[in-house]
DNA sequence: TTCATTTCTTAACTTAAATTAAGGGTTATT
DNA sequence: AATAACCCTTAATTTAAGTTAAGAAATGAA
């Protein structure tokens, strides 16, 4: 990574700050150095749902092309301190290929998830990947993010202290 | 891309034969010259989920850690010709850096998918992305790889078929 | 502090997709 | 050609998760 230094300043958002709205052109990613950031899509029906959350350390941003307009919005979960990275300089330049690999292994096992567990095991996995996101997000957002309602997420979170 | 060409040797190898299991490790990647491969997991009810299709360019491989057991399976789902590639040639010399970005966001693409749009739409979805591939494959593995049972797969086609 | 919003939980009901099962059609194998 | 193995469709039934609704708890704002 290393965008923790140099070349790039830090901007501080306010929680809510929106950064790219779905359907517009941009050419940033942004990297999180304290607080959290989340890139979700609205659907048809008007519900949210969280691609991904990005804590201190990640980069949050679109991987789609420079010329296409963006699947996704991009909104400030906490009050953060951000860089604003070029798209191309965070994929092409540094060296980026390890997180760009990690990134892809992350969305592989999440393809797997929605797949093939049911939303019990989701939330396991949930829980055991992101122990700290956990924490410092409504369950709104976890349900939102592991594609279930908040209805059912709490029905499931009573499952798992009963068969414990 | 380039393994088109030079370094790697190529091998011939029958539809069926296994390329990958779950679980074992694997410093390689496949590049297809010619045939279509799959990568795919099993999951505890023995059920099988394509994770994906990979046709004449395409690289199929898993994105697992080098030191960590595969999360897939990859078979040839055609007789085809490979290349064998060693996954960190693959990731970090050449020029594959734009093929991870890609492939980035065609995981996107579908994790989206897999949250937000319901059965008849992931069909449509998958029959835009890949015309060329819903020729080759039956029904039941388009299915697999939409997260989909067969019989509900062909409840749809009936409803398409009706509405237009 | 009070009022208003948002969040969480619970329960009744609905719905989309899975499961089970059976019959017909293809393709492959001996 | 005959048999087996697999594939596709259809329908009845079940199940997991969504929807709707309403009240309690927490959070935020005036």
């Amino acid at each position: 990574m290393n965008f923790s230094n140099e070349q790039y300043s830090s901007e501080s958002i306010k929680k809510g700050k929106i950064l790219q709205e779905k359907g517009s052109y941009n050419r940033n990613v942004y990297f999180v150095e304290k607080g959290l950031l989340r890139s979700y899509t609205i659907d048809e029906k008007g519900k949210e749902h969280i691609f991904m959350f990005g804590p201190e350390g990640w980069i949050v941003g679109d991987t789609v092309a420079l010329d296409e307009p963006c699947d996704l919005f991009i909104d400030a979960m906490e009050n953060s301190v951000i860089k604003v990275i070029d798209k191309e300089a965070a994929i092409f330049k540094s060296n980026e290929h390890n997180s760009l690999f990690k990134r892809i292994n992350i969305l592989q096992k999440r393809v797997i998830m929605l797949m093939s567990a049911p939303a019990i095991e989701r939330y396991n996995y949930f829980t055991k990947t992101y122990p700290n996101i956990s924490m410092r997000v409504s369950q709104k957002m976890i349900a939102s993010y592991l594609g279930l309602t908040p209805e059912t997420l709490s029905k499931i979170k009573k499952e798992i202290l009963y068969n414990s």
